[in-house]
DNA sequence: ATAGTGAATATTTAATTTATTGTTCATTAT
DNA sequence: ATAATGAACAATAAATTAAATATTCACTAT
């Protein structure tokens, strides 16, 4: 048996024990079970229970860089309409993230408070996709900026509301599809060369 | 002795304690203590610990607004100068707030959770400020947009990172200072007409 | 060697009890 | 009438105890 098929399998049952139950709620003893091994037997594939959450939580973060990375790759799409559908990409996924499973709520508080690296990590690789999308927009002749790295970090900044966790329970999500789209709309408008 | 005077010896009390040692760890014993009255008689003055706390958020909540709507009518500065100035108050008034007094965090927090219409009247006469920004830099041919309100609302959402009082922590201070210029002068390419 | 376990130990969490504190009210002073 | 209080009561929070749970490790099976 491969080792990493052994710890997605883990992987697996910590997120629907997770999604359901939560993090606190979910004990070691019964993931084993669900993996039918024992307790002892986990920590020969994780060094603890917070290693599994933030595996858990990197893997989650990665999938959503994915989808992501697609939009930006798209070759469908104006360098403006990646934009708007990026940032309504993240909207929508942290959005359902919490709404079918609340729970997960509280892995994020956890991680960021306890591997805030994971976090960080996250962050750069959306803002390098950011760039990506932003140089596309500038040589197809959609953009103009000055500096690449002020402004990816800018956008970034301004669509804070649609990616933070603790901003979902502001608005409903229809209220926040309209925001997503005043947003961008005023930023692609600085975007745009000026005829 | 006057009733708001009384009053308002109350809240003064409250912001001295709350300050230091918390919401929760303040009683309503040691406030009475301060003003030189019975427990019981606070409550010809307050329904209840929590109306005190409303009060003290409503009251410096109202200072801020104020501060603001003295860079809305300031004659010295230009609508973008206005705009850099407007965000770049919210972020120290929050930032501040929060290091100087630490412990006011659960005050914002107990009052966001329990009376959430103190909140929303802040934002609203926020929004308010920025429509007159706006308009006043519309009139004076700083600016150009389609829909006051709809602007209005998106710079109020592109810059939440610097007055949403959970994210004061995500960085130091001179960033943040930083990210303010760069989405304001985002939001200001957007907003200027195009020459 | 590699995979696995049950029992022991050290942390955390939950339940229970005790002490504080928020709130009311009948009563007193002005 | 208005301002104020002390004592009573209900609701919260602190402290304590009991129970679960995370983690380790000596040991067994393959």
């Amino acid at each position: 048996m491969e080792i990493d098929t052994v710890r997605q399998q883990i992987l697996e049952a910590a997120e629907a024990r997770f999604s359901v139950y939560g993090y606190q709620k979910t004990t070691m003893a019964e993931l084993a079970g669900d993996c039918t091994m024992s307790a002892a037997n986990l920590y020969r594939y994780f060094d603890n229970k917070l290693d599994i959450g933030a595996a858990l939580a990197k893997q989650s973060m990665l999938e959503n860089e994915a989808l992501l990375e697609q939009i930006v790759n798209d070759g469908m799409l104006s360098a403006s309409e990646k934009l708007i559908a990026f940032t309504r990409k993240q909207l929508h996924y942290t959005y359902h993230y919490f709404e079918s499973a609340p729970r997960l709520a509280e892995l994020v508080e956890v991680i960021t408070a306890q591997r805030p690296d994971v976090i960080a990590a996250h962050r750069h690789n959306k803002l390098t996709l950011l760039k990506q999308l932003l140089l596309a927009g500038q040589a197809a002749g959609a953009f103009t900026f000055d500096d690449v790295d002020d402004t990816s970090d800018a956008i970034h900044s301004a669509t804070l509301l649609f990616y933070f966790p603790l901003t979902m329970s502001l608005y409903p999500l229809a209220i926040m599809e309209d925001k997503v789209v005043h947003v961008c709309q005023l930023l692609l408008k600085g975007l745009s060369p000026t005829v």
